[in-house]
DNA sequence: CTGAAAGCGCTTACAG
DNA sequence: CTGAAAGCGCTTACAG
């Protein structure tokens, strides 16, 4: 490997100013920076990030943990979309990028969550959530204090930043748009609790609220389906629910886009389509209207953005050398679509 | 940061010995060696990363570097796929990743590579193609002797290794299981040559192969559509070459799954519907059943599988410390589908 | 403007 | 079985 010494040897100067001309320094001379310059060129040199690490204690790597793995397509999505905002904002800053799946729970006993941040192997961490962050983690981040963004969750804990969208709003906007089109009895569908997903359970709370806030002649709580992700079960709840209602509702809010496909097919086993029969909102932005035959009126979250925002904010920690609670919430827009009709 | 000192002090022994037990050398007293574990634990203590890289010249990290953007869909399934296989590799040899996007040809001048790789950050690196692997890369591999390793194409480069798939062969049985239902003119979607897509032409060539092989009844290259990835063009690609053609073909290749959505489309304004009034295979195995309401029949490539024996390839000539080329072409299996009829 | 010294956290011989 | 010394590649004061 080259290595500082190698240049200096080569421009006849002492590593010290090969070490100066690589950081930029001032106080070396004009014709000896040239010598060094050429040096470095003609060996290929960069700098060993280890020795400059050793010294600055800064490595210029931040690491992403995430729960999601990497083949289902529809998480994949959102995590794609999170991660691209976030290297964006890693390349201007010239700043690496590891990626890290977190094992299921109870998986693998020993996985250490903070092993590249203890090895000093990154100076900081985005957690991508979806899943609820594991205690344990969230534990040592607060005590090890070390800087640390989460996406999609909301950790209590006093040092921990996140970076969400505002899904009790978004839930209510949901039903605000269906209800302005002349729907008065509008169904949700939500995950069982099991799942433990805060996001999709606001969704649910803004629906809820929505309803009573307009007046609606029903108990909201009786129209909330609770299924299961990416499974077929959804057909099924879709199909009793809609069996065991007297009246049934003239639109449906998916609380998650991964609901949308099985949906639409429960509803076709009870004869009903969409939006002919009965109306259908989704949330997420992730049913491409090329792929699925139905352009769906949605709620696409800004996860772009939300990415950029969450390594913004572990960035001016990271140079600031300090931890401070930081949180954004961000609101998510109406998309229109085909599968939304007037009542 | 904690260190070994800090270790060595409240466990009472000297630093070295701390380096003994991370080490798990066999020459300390079972006694200290208690002694120092607990001290460990206590101060929840990690070996620096960067103190032994400086000492071992490895720093167990490898980089992916593809030029696929994170949101493009399709193409983020076949790069994830991948990157699940070498993430199941890396874990099992305690091994991290790294994320780099290949900016656009152009983009950005001074993109550097191998930037990682010269500041020793990784010990070698694995590209994802799809797009051609840039030339100056390719020569700076060569001329650095690094371990890295090709998926989805063949450098020439008497030093990089590879993984492929058996593209023209998978071409080749793609028609043969299509006249094998009885189709007797069979057209092909490809892409427009200056996309440089070796992978896609390879299936072409198959195509054509196995249309001669087979005895066709036609010139196989006039019932060849070139067309763009991921573009509404295709659909009236398709219509044109369909006006074009005097003998209607019976069944259709696409020589990617990019490609299926647009020619459904495409036939659908000509009135012809799929598979009952022509026949469709693809290829990737990306469309999914579940969003797109046509079971496709494909050649699933095995993805999965590719980023496993990339990762094991690099990782043999990293720690065999030896840059050999190697190679790997796996066979693409069909999988039927309902978009395939006979004829 | 340039170089010798010390030290970042670790490991690898070498002594004892 | 344990420790003192040297060195990995770098940067940061300090001297000149």
């Amino acid at each position: 490997m080259v290595t500082q010494k190698d240049v200096a040897n080569l421009a006849g100067v002492s590593f010290i100013t090969v070490s100066r001309v690589i950081n930029g320094e001032s106080n070396v001379k004009e014709e000896t920076r040239l010598k060094v310059q050429a040096a470095i060129d003609q060996l290929g040199y960069a700098p060993s990030f280890a020795g400059q690490v050793l010294n600055s204690g800064r490595c210029n790597t931040i690491a992403i943990l995430t729960p999601i793995p990497f083949y289902q397509s529809l998480r994949t999505f959102y995590m794609m979309r999170i991660l691209s905002g976030i290297e964006e904002v890693c390349r201007k800053n010239k700043v690496d990028l590891m990626m890290g799946i977190v094992p299921e729970a109870g998986t693998e006993p020993d996985y250490d969550y903070l092993r590249p941040y203890r090895q000093k192997k990154v100076d900081g961490i985005i957690y991508i959530g979806l899943r609820q962050i594991p205690r344990e983690m969230i534990e040592e981040l607060g005590k090890r204090k070390l800087p640390c963004v989460v996406i999609g969750d909301r950790p209590k804990s006093k040092l921990v930043s996140w970076v969400d969208t505002n899904n009790f709003e978004a839930g209510y906007n949901a039903v605000k748009e269906i209800w302005s089109r002349g729907h008065r009895r509008i169904a949700f569908i939500g995950l069982k609790d099991e799942f433990f997903n805060a996001n999709v359970m606001d969704r649910e709370k803004g629906f809820e609220k929505a309803l009573e806030d307009f007046g609606a002649k029903y108990k909201p709580s009786d129209y909330i389906i609770k299924t299961a992700f990416d499974s077929e079960e959804t057909r099924q709840d879709v199909k009793a629910a809609f069996l065991s209602w007297k009246k049934k509702p003239t639109a449906i809010f998916c609380g998650a886009d991964s609901f949308v496909p099985e949906t639409v097919k429960g509803l076709k086993l009870l004869g009903l389509s969409v939006p002919k029969d009965i109306s259908l909102v989704g949330f997420d932005g992730f049913i491409n209207s090329t792929y699925f035959n139905l352009n769906v009126a949605t709620f696409p979250q800004p996860l772009n953005e939300m990415g950029r925002r969450a390594a913004e904010i572990l960035f001016s920690q990271i140079s600031g050398n300090f931890v401070k609670k930081e949180t954004a919430v961000f609101p998510v827009p109406f998309c229109a679509g085909d599968s939304l009709q007037n009542a």
